[in-house]
DNA sequence: CAGCAGACACTACACCGGGCAGTTTCTGAG
DNA sequence: CTCAGAAACTGCCCGGTGTAGTGTCTGCTG
């Protein structure tokens, strides 16, 4: 078996598993083999075999840590560019813009994400729920902190943080997401930066100044 | 041969692309088998090979019908419920929550545009160009032409009719669309019409009335 | 009758998962 | 430090399965 324990040599496990990343990444669950991934990570394809049962073990093993991950790299981010913001505008203009360049567009970790929401119909339902949780939910829940603290600061009104969580997410990175297909294909810089800014200007006036209701 | 052309029965070829439309989007397009397709149609798989020149050709040639039908379906609702509107949020809303159930929820039309994300890598970027503006770059601009009739006749303030049908449609639609995978996985009606309701109200407090910028 | 559809077998290939024998790498005892 | 032994890895193999696409003959139908 060896499907989680401390079996084999870390270090292999470790290659297996960013090669994994990788290949699902770029070619989907279905399409890509275990040939491939073994190459990828220049490992034995029996090795594979020794540290992941199979195929679905490995993708959802990948598919779980990568989303903790994507929900650490969230926080940097914002803990780079919220905590101590003074203008919120220029501040959340540019937490959007490296969001959307980070999480979709670039390789590995986004991708990975592109390659669960195809096979979604396929993920056990109590995996899927882990993966939300530790990943997209979990960043959210981030973001709606930091932006409940602009709005006890008063740069912001935020009477429910959750919602307005949500309603950034959308105005500024699902825009983008959709256009770019989660990454599959690359967004100029310039469209990046346009639907940010956009995005922001309408969250501004929803929820920007203690004016606003 | 025969990719095109009126070759063949034309009934013949009607079941074929609804079954291909049915099974691409139930299970997309690695796992979808042209076996099962045949099957689907009530067919045999020689008569499927005799109208498509192969799998890629029936794919691409049922996505470009499906974004038309999608496109159609979407004016179909818009005629509906916001041409001759006098209460801008409620009729918004019904337009939002059951844009909301058709295009992803159910079967068929979302289904398939589902099968296309997950696919977008690996299809020709003149026919995915093509999908794009026969599908929802014309949903989106039959949308902002609603609107900016709305802003005409005073019951909204919409001085880009493209960027707020963006808007619209991130705000009342995305956040649905990303819950359910695309429709991947259901989404409880109570839940839609909450999304719903919640992003209209913020599209109301950018574009509503004659008050706001 | 002419062309299209049906049924069925068939080729060619890719891939998952595992078996096996030999080799490398780590560990721990002397 | 040396060296045996265990554990892990490698490379190649094979079996089973699923699938795209084709060949061919028979039979229906406009």
């Amino acid at each position: 078996m060896a499907t989680t324990g401390a079996a084999g040599r870390p270090e292999k496990r470790r290659a297996i598993t960013a090669a994994a990343t990788t290949v699902f990444g770029r070619e989907g669950y279905v399409r890509a083999s275990m040939d491939a991934i073994a190459a990828e990570a220049g490992v034995s394809k029996r090795t594979v075999y020794n540290h992941f049962a199979d195929k679905e073990t490995l993708f959802l093993s990948v598919a779980l840590q990568n989303s903790a991950e994507l929900a650490e790299r969230m926080r940097e981010l914002l803990a780079e560019h919220l905590e101590e913001a003074v203008d919120v505008r220029s501040a959340l203009t540019a937490f959007a813009v490296e969001r959307a360049n980070a999480a979709p567009a670039a390789g590995e970790l986004g991708a990975l994400g592109r390659a669960i929401r195809a096979e979604v119909a396929n993920i056990p339902a109590d995996v899927l729920e882990a993966w939300l949780e530790t990943g997209p939910a979990a960043a959210q829940r981030a973001l709606a902190q930091c932006l409940a603290e602009l709005g006890r600061r008063g740069l912001l009104t935020v009477p429910d943080p959750g919602l307005a969580a949500e309603r950034f997410t959308l105005l500024t990175f699902h825009g983008v997401a959709e256009r770019s297909f989660w990454g599959a294909l690359p967004v100029a810089e310039e469209e990046v930066r346009r639907l940010a800014g956009s995005g922001v200007d309408a969250f501004l006036r929803i929820h920007g100044g203690p004016a606003a209701g």
